[in-house]
DNA sequence: CCATCTGAGTTGAAAAACTAAACTCACGAA
DNA sequence: TTCGTGAGTTTAGTTTTTCAACTCAGATGG
């Protein structure tokens, strides 16, 4: 009876969360997403420990999702601030989805607090209609539902023995 | 000048966390995804500590994303194991969005271990081609880049002061 | 009947992560 | 020279996480 799965711990879902897995991280990138720069504003915007956020940030930077980035206010010295790095923005779906999902179980009972639009920061080809996440298979199938996908090997993949 | 902001903390992307966001949760999810059901398998293919396991299955059971159901193997005692709800199989585009994430930035050498193929658990209408995550809007946009949306108030948003 | 095995949890102590608040450091302004 | 600002650092106390050993309930077998 072969019972060889695909090894759990290669995985890319965990190697993303040993990046973005740890507390605060993944705020950290959203309030990025949102505009945030400095320290500060990290600091007051999400009311995490300055050490932390202090630790969190040179984490981001050395896994490249974020960069430190000099500017300057006019009449006062150079400082240093964060700005996301072209893989950081990428995880923009990731957080799409969480807040999703967020919304459909965990909703204030107002409803939700944010509503992502389609409208892109050049301000051309806007239709500011919500936006939704989609899995989508590369022969064109859409919407597909949880139950409709499978795990397979990659060319990567390790194997385990076991249940 | 006005500065107010939606507030980060009433936000679903943080409700969604404080349920999904601690270490391990989001790779139990995974494996019950994948199959697992009782307690050992869950702790043999993670490496989780037993104590915490039994911790992070009761939160999630808790907050609705698992249920603990009963099963008897023939020869054997009753035991409980535990299963996912659909509330849990929606966190399906989160972690295929962070499994593309980390397949893109952090992929062993070899390719990614793990590939999301279009195939139905009831067989029908299995096309097998790999599934990607791709953000749409309502009015048909699809396949939208990290910059081509944005964050408006929703309904049961609060506002801050401050940058 | 009693010892033994299995698998789901508990317990407890040590290590690591997190929090909060005070402190440092560099520089521009008064 | 002193004060204010904003990015960090330090320190001390609390909470989480880890690891390993232990318990508990029932089936098995002598």
């Amino acid at each position: 009876m072969e019972t060889r799965r695909i090894d759990p711990v290669n995985c890319s879902v965990a190697r993303a969360l040993s990046v973005v897995g740890e507390r605060w991280s993944l705020l950290i990138v959203r309030e990025a997403l949102d505009g945030a720069r400095r320290f500060g504003e990290f600091h007051s915007r999400l009311g995490i420990a300055r050490n932390l956020l202090a630790t969190r940030l040179e984490t981001l930077v050395t896994a490249g999702v974020m960069r430190r980035v000099p500017y300057q206010e006019p009449g006062d010295r150079q400082r240093f601030g964060y700005e996301l790095t072209e893989q950081g923005r990428a995880l923009r779906p990731t957080l799409v989805a969480l807040l999703e999902w967020g919304d459909r179980y965990l909703a204030d009972p107002q409803g939700p607090s944010v509503i992502v639009r389609h409208r892109p920061v050049d301000g051309t080809d806007s239709c500011d209609e919500p936006v939704k996440v989609v899995l989508e298979c590369a022969a064109g199938h859409s919407h597909l539902a949880p139950d409709d996908i499978c795990r397979t090997p990659g060319p990567g993949a390790r194997f385990v023995e076991g249940p």
